[in-house]
RNA sequence: GGCGGCGUAGCUCAGUUGGUUAGAGCAUGCGGCUCAUAUCCGCAGUGUCGUAGGUUCGACUCCUACCGCCGCCA
C-alpha cells in the first residue's frame, strides 16, 4: 500500500475576503491533492486548510464591525470554506483555529515544549508598534523613531513573555535544509532559507499578556497570558488529524510526509520558525515546504489598499466552473509571481478552452452523432507506423505516440509534471495531446470519406480512435478541471472506472455515446480598461 | 551594505554542459477545409538575444563593467 501523505495550505488570516490569491494558493494544492489520491487512493491522503483567528488584527477588525472576535471569525471563516468550496477544492480537514480541539491541542504542545525545557520567562523592554503588532530593533525603524510600515512612533515597552530558545536547532534545521531531508523547493527559496539560518537566531516570544491582548489561547501553565498568534497557527496543521488519529500514530506515520504549500511571503516562519518549534515539542518534521509566489492583478500586487482584490467566487460564475482553475495553473509558473487580468483570462479562455478542447469535444461527439447516432462500432487503435511518410500516417503516429505503447504515457508524464510542482507543462503537455488530435482530424478527414458509403468503416474506426483519446484525454485533465471532465465522461457515457483506464481499453464496440453539449461557449474580451 | 535573480519576436515566455539559418503559444497577415463553439489545419513573418568591452575558431549561452527591474538578508 503507498505510504500516507498529509498536504496543507497556509492556514488563512481572515481578517478580509478571500481573494484570487488565496484561491491560487488552494488551488495548487487541490490539484496536487487530486493527482496523489489517483495514485494512493482516497485514504491515504490527507488535504488540509484553515483559517487563523486570534490576534490583535482580527480582535479589531471584529470591534469595527461591532461584533465578538468569535462571531467575527465565525463569519469569516465560512467566507473562506464557501469559496474554496465553491472552487472545487476538494478538503478533507477544515481547521479553525478557534476550535477546542485546535486550542486543547496547542496547550498541549506548549507543556511539552516546556516539560523539554525549551521555553524561557524573561523580562525585557522594546520599542513596540501597535499596529504590526511587534517590536523593532533600533536600525530597523525610520529616524524619530516611526515605524517603517505605519510610519507612526513606535513605543517603549518594558514586559516579560515567554519565549522558545529556538537557537538550539538552527544547526540542525540548516543541515537538513541542505541536505534536502527537508525540502524546500523551487530551489531558489532554499537558498533564501539557508541564509535566513546562517546567522544565529533569537529567541522567539511565543505569548502576550493578556492585560494588552487576550483573544488568543491561554497558556496552560500561566493564566496570565496567551500564545502569539503565529505560534498557535503552525499547530492547525496537525491539531485536528492527530486528535483524530492519534498522536503518536500520526506523526509516526503521516507527518513526516507532509507538504506544505505556502506563499514565499512566509517562507521564514515556515523554514526557519516552524521546525524549531515542532524540535522544541520534540516531534518529528514536515517532509517539505512547496513555495509560490504572488498573483498580481494586471501587473501590480493585489492589496487591500489598492483596491484591486479579486473575489474568485465572481469568476467562477462569470466563467462557469474549473475556468478559473485552468488559467492559474496553466498561466503561472509554480514559485514565480503571475499576472491575473480579466483580459488574459478570457484570451486563455477563448484559446484554450473554447477553441481547443470544447471545439474538439464537439466536433468528435457531432459526428459520432451524424454518422453512427453516437454508436460506437470499431475498437480504438491508432496505427503506429514511426516510418510513415505521407499525412495520415504521420499524423497517427504523432497521436499514438502522446499516449504511448501501453495507453498511459499522457497520464504519467501529467504525473510526473505535478510532482515536480510543474503545474504548466502538465497542462502543456495535455493540450499537446489535443493539437496531436485535432490534426489527425484534418489528416484522415473522416467528414470526406463519409460521403462514400463503402469507407463507412473506416470512418467508424477513425471516430472510435478519437472518441478515445477524448476520453484519455478528459481523464488526465480531471485533477485540475474536475467538472469537466465530468461533463465529458457523461457525454462519452463511460462510468468512473473506465474513464480511467489506459488508451485503448476503454470504449468498446457497441457502446453509446451522447450527442454534445458546448463546454465553453466563446466569450467577448472585456471592453480596453 | 552583503547575497541572489532577471532583462530574448507586439504580448507571455523556452533556450539544456558555448557550435550549423535563435524557438513555442497568443495576437497579426495570407491560403486550405467544412465535422465542429466564425472553430480546425497549413504557410509567413518580424528579433542589433539590456548596453559596452573581453575570452574563444565560434557566445543568447563564459568573464568584466555599466544601465534598468526585483527578491532575500542586514
Amino acid at each position: 500500500m503507498a505510504e500516507p501523505i498529509h498536504l496543507t495550505t497556509a492556514i488563512f488570516y481572515c481578517n478580509g475576503t478571500p481573494h484570487v490569491g488565496s484561491a491560487y494558493e488552494a488551488l495548487a494544492a487541490d490539484v496536487f491533492a487530486r493527482c496523489q489520491r489517483r495514485r494512493r487512493g482516497r485514504a491515504q491522503v490527507s488535504f488540509l486548510s484553515g483559517t487563523d483567528e486570534h490576534g490583535d488584527k482580527i480582535r479589531r477588525a471584529a470591534i469595527a464591525e461591532g461584533l465578538t472576535p468569535k462571531a467575527y471569525t465565525d463569519k469569516m471563516s465560512v467566507l473562506f470554506r464557501d469559496a474554496f468550496a465553491g472552487l472545487n477544492i476538494d478538503l478533507d480537514y477544515w481547521v479553525r483555529t478557534t476550535d477546542a480541539v485546535h486550542e486543547k491541542f496547542v496547550q498541549q504542545m506548549l507543556l511539552a515544549t516546556r516539560a523539554q525545557g525549551n521555553i524561557e520567562f524573561k523580562e525585557y523592554e522594546g520599542l513596540y508598534c501597535v499596529g504590526c503588532e511587534r517590536f523593532y530593533t533600533e536600525k530597523e525603524l525610520l529616524p524619530g523613531n516611526l515605524c517603517p510600515t505605519h510610519n507612526t512612533p513606535v513605543e517603549l515597552i518594558r514586559e516579560s513573555n515567554y519565549f522558545l530558545k529556538i537557537d538550539r536547532f538552527r544547526e540542525q534545521v540548516r543541515d537538513l535544509i541542505k541536505r534536502d531531508q527537508l525540502l524546500i523547493r523551487p530551489e531558489r527559496y532554499k537558498n533564501e532559507a539557508l541564509n535566513m539560518l546562517a546567522e544565529p537566531l533569537s529567541d522567539l516570544c511565543i505569548s502576550r499578556p493578556k492585560a494588552r491582548m487576550d483573544w488568543g489561547i491561554e497558556l496552560p501553565f500561566d493564566g496570565n497570558y496567551v500564545t502569539y498568534v503565529w505560534y498557535d497557527a503552525f499547530w492547525a496543521y496537525v491539531s485536528e488529524p492527530a486528535s483524530r488519529l492519534g498522536l503518536d500514530e500520526f506523526m509516526r506515520d503521516r507527518w513526516p510526509h507532509t507538504e506544505h504549500f505556502i506563499g514565499k511571503d512566509i517562507l521564514k516562519t515556515h523554514a526557519v520558525y516552524w521546525p524549531a518549534i515542532l524540535m522544541a515539542a520534540g516531534l518529528p518534521l514536515f517532509r517539505s515546504l512547496n513555495v509560490h509566489g504572488w498573483l498580481n492583478f494586471g501587473g501590480s500586487r493585489m492589496s487591500k489598499s489598492s483596491g484591486n482584490v479579486r473575489d474568485p467566487v465572481t469568476y467562477e460564475q462569470a466563467f462557469g466552473p474549473d475556468v478559473l482553475r485552468y488559467f492559474v495553473m496553466r498561466e503561472v509558473v509554480y514559485g514565480l509571481d503571475g499576472d491575473f487580468s480579466e483580459e488574459r483570462l478570457t484570451d486563455r479562455y477563448n484559446a484554450d478552452l473554447a477553441n481547443d478542447l470544447g471545439n474538439f469535444t464537439s466536433r468528435v461527439l457531432a459526428m459520432a452523432q451524424r454518422y453512427f447516432n453516437g454508436e460506437i462500432t470499431q475498437v480504438p487503435k491508432l496505427e503506429s507506423a514511426a516510418d510513415a511518410t505521407d499525412l495520415i500516417g504521420t499524423a497517427a503516429h504523432k497521436l499514438s505516440a502522446c499516449f504511448g505503447v501501453d495507453g498511459a504515457a499522457l497520464d504519467r508524464k501529467v504525473i510526473a509534471a505535478v510532482d515536480n510542482l510543474d503545474f504548466k507543462g502538465a497542462l502543456e503537455t495535455i493540450w499537446q495531446t489535443l493539437d496531436a488530435a485535432n490534426k489527425y482530424i484534418v489528416a484522415t478527414a473522416p467528414f470526406s470519406l463519409a460521403k462514400d458509403p463503402e469507407k463507412m468503416p473506416q470512418v467508424a474506426q477513425i471516430l472510435a480512435n478519437l472518441l478515445e483519446a477524448l476520453r484519455v484525454i478528459a481523464d488526465a485533465l480531471e485533477p485540475f478541471m474536475p467538472v469537466t471532465a465530468r461533463k465529458i465522461f457523461a457525454m462519452l457515457k463511460v462510468d468512473d472506472a473506465t474513464a480511467r483506464l489506459p488508451y485503448g481499453e476503454g470504449l468498446k464496440p457497441g457502446h453509446q455515446v451522447n450527442p454534445p453539449v458546448a463546454l465553453f461557449p466563446r466569450r467577448e474580451k472585456p471592453a480596453a480598461a
